[in-house]
RNA sequence: AGAGGCGUGGCAGAGUGGUCGAAUGCGGUGGUCUUGAAAACCAUUGUACCGCGAGGUACCGGGGGUUCGAAUCCCUCCGCCUCUGCCA
């Protein structure tokens, strides 16, 4: 979340950033929160000087007490009534208003970076950069749908019978090349300085906040009632939220972490005609890149880590196009996000299949996460992640791109994953 | 799931109503000594909030209560451990 000082500080900027957010009323969220800081400090200064009072005449009859001088003693407890009964009242009062700050920061989003562009939507990002030929297939070419029951790969309709839509079977080389992709993922970010960790992927309610899921993104997840925990729609919380509560030293730093996990998203409401097959589903598996760095390093982590997943569509031979989110369409706790998609030749789309963001400290500050610096202050450290890479679509992606008459051919970095050249 | 026990600073571990933000040890940092290192010795070493500052306030798992005063007593929630049961 926000911090409040930096929000008055930097009033104007903070005006303009949400309305690039396309946010109504901004002016008036912003004024509420200094207002309710204002009435904080208020009440918390007069609070402490009532509590130092008290504090001070406990003592007072603490040392009475052991003199024996009871009578002394009763005389002074009188004023310590009064100020019991009001510090309750104000104690009350200022949690109340620690509980509605919080709650209103918790629903602003993080401040846009200047070069993000404005938009309402995702028709308003912009393409930055395009590499690769797209593939001219012909008539006869088949969308992954049609070809993953050709060739018996992934079956939708015994996920339904064992679970539901959206949580499709993988079988035989369709498992194997799910697998490969796995593994030829976590091995390039190992290559490229990430260490892995596999975490847990059903997390509570502590871990949801930290990250910024919740309380924004409550409907969107699978939310275990009995336990009161989250499936985790990203490797983004685990990972992230091992961070939660930690003041890193300087030689911890950069920490870069890769985590391959399933991911579960219940997509409430945009669950559509148009989302087939692979394209959008409930449960589906991606290797998550995370990095922790200090303020003043994390853009040039943003573009290490957005030039660690192009190298990877490079290396499978996906055509690819590089997009810069616009207001509208950037996450709720990002400052700025790039976007990834490869072209899917038989459906004719570009499919997003990697985010990269910098959180700057909007996820530090909620989950505490700091560093000490040269002078050993509490510096908040900037977060950031990236999918490196979402599996299904790029499975869509090398399906479609690479059929022909003998089957699918499996790109050749994959080979020595998969064992097989050709999906027949 | 049943029975019992326990949650204190980076770690270990004292503290059962006041002088306790908290003994002691280890670890960390700085220094003395040394050609250098080790050892020894000395000093220092939590976080957050309020305040221009002096300083103040809060925190001994979380929340609430009793009391003039709570790490210490009571309630409640959470977590952990041991035994029994079940089980990859």
């Amino acid at each position: 979340m926000l911090q409040v000082a930096n929000i008055i500080a930097e009033k104007e900027r903070f005006v303009q950033g949400l309305k690039k957010r396309n946010i109504e009323g901004v002016e008036a969220l912003l004024d509420e929160v200094i207002a309710l800081d204002s009435e904080r400090k208020k009440t918390q200064q007069e609070l402490d000087s009532n509590l130092a009072e008290a504090n001070s005449i406990a003592k007072q009859i603490g040392a009475l007490m052991k003199e024996g001088k009871r009578d002394e003693a009763e005389q002074v407890k009188s004023r310590t009534a009064e100020l019991k009964a009001l510090n309750k009242e104000l104690g009350e009062k200022l949690n109340q208003t620690q509980e509605s700050l919080k709650q209103a920061l918790y629903n602003i989003p993080n401040i846009p970076h200047e070069s993000v562009p404005a938009g309402k939507s995702d028709e308003d990002n912009v393409e930055i950069e395009r590499y690769g030929e797209l593939p001219k297939l012909g008539d006869h070419a088949q969308p992954h749908w049609d070809l993953i029951k050709k060739y018996d790969i992934i079956d939708f309709e015994l996920g339904i019978k064992i679970t539901g839509a959206g949580f499709p079977v993988y079988k035989g080389k369709g498992a194997r090349l799910q697998r490969a992709l796995v593994n030829f993922f976590l091995d390039e970010a190992s290559n490229a300085g990430y260490s892995e960790v596999q975490p847990p992927i059903v997390v509570n309610e502590a871990s949801g906040y930290g990250t910024g899921q919740l309380p924004d993104k409550e409907g969107q997840m699978y939310h275990i009632t009995a336990e009161n925990m989250y499936l985790i729609p990203t490797a983004e919380v685990p990972i992230t939220n091992l961070y939660r509560d930690v003041i890193l030293s300087e030689d911890n730093l950069p920490v870069k972490n890769v985590g391959f996990t399933p991911c579960f998203r219940r997509e409430a409401g945009s669950w559509g005609a148009h989302v087939r097959g692979l394209n959008r589903l409930h449960q589906f598996d991606k290797v998550e890149i995370v990095q922790v760095r200090k303020p003043e390093e994390s853009y040039e982590a943003l573009e290490e880590m957005c030039k660690h997943v192009a190298g990877i569509l490079k290396k499978l031979d996906l055509p690819f196009r590089v997009l810069r989110l616009c207001g509208g369409d950037l996450g709720f706790t990002s400052v700025l996000t790039f976007d990834f998609e490869v072209y899917s030749a038989a459906q004719d789309k570009w499919l997003e299949v990697s985010s990269v963001s910098n959180f700057e400290t909007y996820q530090a500050n909620r989950l505490k996460l700091r560093y000490k610096d040269g002078n050993k202050k509490s510096v908040l450290l900037h977060t950031l992640n990236g999918s490196a890479l979402a599996l299904p679509r790029i499975m869509a992606a090398i399906l479609e791109n690479n059929q022909s008459e003998e089957g699918i051919h499996i790109p050749e970095a994959l080979v020595p994953y998969t064992g097989f050249k050709v999906i027949s």
